[in-house]
DNA sequence: GCGATTTGACCCTT
DNA sequence: AAGGGTCAAATCGC
């Protein structure tokens, strides 16, 4: 069987896993643990997202593949590339120079948005390639790709914008999940959708243990104008400061000394803590 | 020196 | 034609 052919076959059993996965998604909330309590297992939730984003992920890696595949083993077999809902990647056999500009819209990519206090690390590298006034926005607004677009063909993007100046709010948007393997800490990841998460953010002293090895949490630069906040201690993304995201699905339930206990966290001055849920 | 950021130009979509 | 997303040369900073 030619790779083509196989590619187009990988695609449609993705995709009917992901359809059943949405299935039980759907019914998941009517599950009857008791007979009379309804209710979700708290992790099936969250399972059934993960395998979503899963094969999310690998239709995205693949669908990429395929495109970059030689035009004339396309035609030669007559597949019918459809992927209306992920990223076209263009196979346009154009110059660098001429492929300025060229890209296509995020309309109909997934995206999804968070609005928080500063522009939070989400434990992704990222670089930034641009910056645009928009129409009706009192702020730029900033635009990153994944620092390993090139290297390992990741598609993630987000935009970062001001959008209130009191107290201050950032919105980030994110179109396309992360492909790339090379994380600066697992351990930080913090899924863009996760209302379960919280925001921490550290000095430079920072020594985090988990399992027993130490390591750092991410440190990234990024836009500086964009960046620094001076009505909050956070100033994320510096020289002398840090921002890690701690996420747990128990974080509803849990306390700090229950969050701390799955990260135990050494040497550390906490200049700023963003608790969105009270603990 | 090298990788990241800045910024004006380019060009696609609406 | 306007607006917005991306490119890439110039610049910055470690």
């Amino acid at each position: 069987m030619e790779n083509q052919e196989l590619l187009t076959k990988a695609i449609g059993e993705i995709k009917r896993g992901c359809e059943f996965a949405h299935e039980l998604l759907e019914i998941l909330p009517k599950w009857n643990i008791n007979e009379d309590a309804i209710h979700t297992p708290p992790f099936a939730e969250d399972l059934v997202r993960k395998i979503l984003r899963s094969f999310t992920d690998t239709l995205m890696f693949l669908n990429t593949t395929k495109s970059e595949m030689p035009e004339e083993e396309i035609s030669d077999k007559k597949v019918t590339p459809k992927s209306e809902d992920l990223e076209e990647i263009s196979c346009k056999s154009l110059t660098t120079k001429n492929r300025r500009g060229t890209y296509k819209r995020k309309r109909t990519i997934q995206a999804w948005e968070k609005d928080t206090p500063t522009p939070t690390d989400d434990g992704y590298t990222w670089r930034k390639y641009g910056q645009k006034m928009t129409l009706n926005a009192k702020y730029l607004r900033n635009y990153y790709r994944c620092t390993h677009k090139y290297e390992q063909g990741c598609q993630a993007i987000k935009q970062i914008q001001r959008i209130q100046e009191k107290p201050p709010l950032y919105r980030t948007t994110y179109y396309g999940h992360h492909t790339c393997k090379t994380l600066l800490n697992p351990e930080l990841i913090l899924e863009p959708s996760d209302p379960n998460s919280t925001l921490i953010s550290f000095n430079d002293t920072i020594q985090c243990k988990k399992d027993g090895h130490s390591f750092f949490p991410s440190i990234k630069r990024e836009a500086k104008e964009e960046i620094l906040d001076h009505d909050h201690q956070v100033i994320f993304g510096s020289s002398n400061h840090v921002t890690a995201v701690l996420s747990s699905t128990s974080t509803m339930e849990s306390n700090w000394a229950d969050l701390f206990s799955c990260v135990t966290i050494e040497s550390v001055e906490l200049d700023h803590v963003f608790d969105p849920f009270g603990f």
